[in-house]
DNA sequence: GTAGCTGCAAACTCTTTGCAACTCT
DNA sequence: AGAGTTGCAAAGAGTTTGCAGCTAC
């Protein structure tokens, strides 16, 4: 049983086969997958599970903390397994997400909102980038 | 005649009677408003003007780089006149939108693309947060 | 005069939901 | 047994678009 699979039962939900399998391609997911993908995924290994499912069930996870949903500036969601605090850069021309941590930065964006006046609750931060030397001036 | 009107004209747009309507709402905005409610304030002084006229000005004047497009996470989108770089702070209990710049974070994300490799060429950061004080743990 | 713009309504995309049937526990 | 879960299809929200008529230049 995958520490996934744990979580929810401690949550005290139910382990339908729907799930075990959504639970399964988000455990071997190594991206961050749209809805779309989860669904496809799921999908080849059980042809029955609708679309409806993938999303209730992508939304009891994120509520319950065990993925973290992005909305990138795409139209649509997509999500990765809960993993530690880091952010993302976007290569623009392949669409590949990159994820990176710094230190400097967290602090600095605590400070940013103490100075403001607010508690931070959430934040995010997105780079959308070229792969240096491909880039050519319009 | 003013300085929006005065760039469109500049990038060949034909100054409708629609368009002046929504730069003179957009020139008089001090917040970051929606679709609906750029369209509800030009309808205020001009009731012919329909949504599409809206969406299809607000996303020509996005393209030319006289307003920018902002999708925090709330489902749709919200728009400013251009202006210098800053980034959001969103007021969690109020919606209320905070504008802040700050120089080291300029230099630092650029830093952390180039390390990554990377040329930036977009980048976006939102703070989420709670006035100071009005907190209550949960 | 005509390319560009508009309003309208229909279409589209992503996501959510009502409901009856089904299934873990 | 029964609360929770599912698939389906319909509905929603936000946004885009085809088209025929209109208008700034």
């Amino acid at each position: 049983m995958s520490e996934l699979e744990e979580r929810c039962a401690e949550a005290g939900l139910k382990m339908t086969g729907q799930r075990k399998v959504i639970l399964q391609v988000l455990g071997e997911a190594e991206d961050h997958p749209s809805v779309e993908d989860v669904y496809g995924r799921a999908k080849a290994i059980d042809s029955s599970i609708s679309i409806a499912t993938v999303y209730r069930t992508l939304s009891l996870l994120d509520e319950l903390d065990l993925i973290v949903k992005h909305e990138f500036q795409e139209g649509y969601s997509r999500y990765e397994v809960n993993s530690d605090h880091h952010h993302h850069l976007v290569d623009l021309e392949t669409g590949e997400v990159v994820e990176f941590q710094n230190d400097e930065l967290e602090a600095l964006k605590e400070k940013i909102a103490r100075d403001l006046g607010y508690d931070l609750v959430d934040h995010r931060l997105e780079l959308y980038g070229k792969k240096t030397g491909k880039n050519k001036k319009k």
